[in-house]
DNA sequence: CAATATACGGAACGCTGTTCCGTTTGCCAA
DNA sequence: TTGGCAAACGGAACAGCGTTCCGTATATTG
């Protein structure tokens, strides 16, 4: 399975007068030298310490101060998420794409998860910062949801409207459970997320029985109809 | 439905000579009525800050210096341990019960999910402890392990006998799949774990058609057989 | 009522994130 | 080229955490 590109970020300054807003005044050459240093050491601190590594260490790599940091990311999440724009970015990109070469929208479903949990699972404690409700990750959360919200759910969508899976599940729920299901899965070997994920993806198909249950009940009046398989869990 | 009992230990010193190893010295009076003390003082604590709350609102909840909670629990899962054993012995017990008494082994088994994740989703930051691998965090890791691993397994086991699951999904995984799930799930408004779970288990049933495709395969020699639906995730 | 082992309290240490300000440095205009 | 100033830097300093350690207090026992 091809993985997402891994390169850093280039092109920091490049919201050179985009039309909109304030001159946004051009910053000092220093800066722009270091904070594209930053963002090497902070790439190369999180693979080696995950994503939670301490700011000095960050900056020690950097061979800067812990101010110059701050002054840059204002918040941990603002500088993982400048570590790994472009491969959220790539992810979100290729949603649209496997829809249009997959078989099937499930298959297309199960194909971009899989990428996401690839992602995911490779970068130390990124799960675990992404279901962190630490407010110092609310940016983290928040680029994230914003890049690959509507990607799930276009495809959640397709595949439901394919009728291939139950409809109703919606794709918050479906990348939050995902992301839990790929938290640990470094660290602990006999773990295996993956596995996981697709089971959890595997719950959400529509199976004929079900589908033809499914169809009757549409037909009654609704009200008290009963929900397929996994409902009698709750 | 009904929770487990949720009352705290009063059999804290019950080891008074078990017959097996030295004798037990018996423990100082204060001792006791701290150690018992402490214990209401974390339930309270973890109930209002969760159970990463700091040390030293424990301690001053209990009106104690912090070194008298290290003196009787060595590290925070010890404490957390103490404080859920209960709660853990009920749910470990409630196994074997509901095999007996559920129509299928699926049922009892999702059923015991239930319990287990009503269980997780009503203590703050348990799941999230569960699954850190904080080396603090190891007696509690173990504990769990020990406890409810082979009651999963039984489940596990007795459903996969009846051919309502798939096969080759070990306890572990499970376990730990459900428990991720449970991360964040009482922080988060917009996340309902236990429809995840449900999926998740409703991931590993086996259905009509994979039940079919799986006896012709296993009649054939074994190999590269096709393993069922979710394997096209992977 | 001593003597002593046991347990206690909380200061102290080390490691975090975060802020703040004196100092340095790039930039531009004179 | 140079002077001045805004921008950026570095790291000391602060606050909050877990954990350790030891002088002090106290329950127990003879």
């Amino acid at each position: 399975m091809a993985d997402i590109d891994s390169d850093i970020d280039s092109d920091i300054d490049s919201d050179i007068d985009s039309g909109s807003g304030p001159p946004a005044p051009r910053k000092r050459a220093d800066a722009r030298r270091n904070e594209e240093t930053l963002l090497d050491a902070a790439s190369a601190a999180f693979v080696a310490s995950g994503v939670d590594v301490p700011v000095r260490d960050i900056a020690a790599r950097a061979g800067v101060g812990v101010g110059t940091i701050y002054r840059h990311f204002p918040t941990r999440a603002d500088l993982i998420v400048a570590v790994y724009r472009h491969q959220v970015e790539a992810c979100a990109e290729a949603g649209p794409a496997l829809l249009a070469s997959s078989g099937t929208p499930h298959a297309a479903l199960a194909r971009w998860i899989d990428l996401f949990v690839d992602f995911l699972v490779t970068k130390h404690g990124l799960a675990e910062a992404l279901q962190s409700n630490d407010a110092a990750f609310a940016t983290l959360h928040a680029y994230f949801l914003d890049r690959l919200l509507p990607v799930c759910a276009r495809l959640l969508d397709a595949a439901a409207a394919a009728g291939e899976i139950l409809p109703g599940v919606d794709a918050y729920h479906l990348l939050r459970g995902v992301g839990n299901l790929c938290v640990g899965a470094e660290t602990d070997p006999r773990y295996d997320a993956r596995r996981m994920v697709a089971l959890l993806v595997a719950g959400l198909r529509l199976h004929r029985r079900e589908a033809a249950r499914r169809e009757t009940a549409a037909a009654r009046p609704a009200g008290a109809s009963s929900p397929p398989e996994q409902s009698q869990a709750m």
